[in-house]
DNA sequence: ACTCATACGACAAAATCTTGCATTTATCGG
DNA sequence: CCGATAAATGCAAGATTTTGTCGTATGAGT
């Protein structure tokens, strides 16, 4: 599964539908996703193929309770910066997306400049890694801590038209 | 792949590994999990159904890129509630989580009570859902808003020991 | 009307996944 | 220290899925 550059296509109803079963299964056998959007199944393998190719589809992946791997603590951080220049903007998306703790990071208009989710497995891993990347980042002008109690929906579905 | 209600097992460097590839490829095939972690295809086999038997490997999907499904607009939503009781609070849960653009929400203590990700095809269709999520609910305080210039990192990857 | 491009279904081949079984490894009580 | 039980492994066969090839149908453009 090579992520080749994606070069926007066109997209059927049979795509959605490809795409809705695929977003909540990608084990569902193409036999079946067959019989449930009215085409054969090697139609479908190659729907799929021409939609991994072009980036529609960016990754198959299994996901983890972190629960039961000892990462317990889901926190949102909002980060405000000092001076908004491209370089160092840059810079902290970077620094952040490197960082295997930071599950997700975005860059965002309004109050904050960037919202992070992180996993840490307990309070102290939290605290070290505050001191790493806001304290220890002289453009980090302030951030917001808030610890999820209930991760109520958890996942990356996309809502499809249609 | 039946969603088993989990028990909590315990897990070996051999599942960490495992789970390790299949966060960020679930297609890969058992045969070269085995050979990476020195263990026979089989016995890879088995341990994925384990785990997932157990609900520390919960679901396995496919992850669509919104931009090329015509859902272009990621935003950031901080709920803070007028009333804090449990009815309300489970009431609110059931009914963000219902929503399709709601793609994730949190329960999380700090200055806002919910944190919530939307996706939405333009920012009308953001301001529909306000009215219809925040405006229409009679125990929402307040909530802001941030939108999303960059998606720097996305994904439900959990960073696993060893 | 013709041609080309695109997508389809059917079939066959290749690869993967699954299962049964004997063996090895680990644990625990004697 | 030794033997019995339980758990996990590897191997090999069988079932399923995925992948590739072929011929055909549908549409767009000439």
């Amino acid at each position: 599964m090579v992520p080749k550059p994606s070069s926007s296509i066109t997209l059927d109803s049979f795509d959605l539908a490809i795409l809705n079963t695929l977003q909540r299964d990608n084990t569902t056998p193409q036999r079946v996703i067959g019989e449930t959007v009215s085409l054969s199944a090697p139609a479908v393998q190659r729907r799929i193929r021409r939609m991994e190719e072009a980036g529609v589809i960016q990754t198959n992946v299994a996901i983890v309770d972190p629960a039961q791997v000892g990462q317990a603590i889901t926190i949102f951080v909002e980060v405000e910066v000092i001076s908004e220049t491209a370089e160092l903007v840059d810079a902290a998306k970077r620094e952040f997306a490197s960082v295997p703790e930071v599950q997700q990071c975005y860059y965002v208009t309004g109050e904050a400049d960037f919202v992070l989710v992180v996993i840490v497995p307990t309070m102290a891993a939290y605290e070290a890694l505050t001191r790493r990347l806001f304290f220890g980042n002289n453009n980090v002008k302030r951030f917001r801590t808030f610890v999820a109690m209930d991760r109520v929906k958890v996942g990356l579905t996309v809502p499809l038209p249609e």
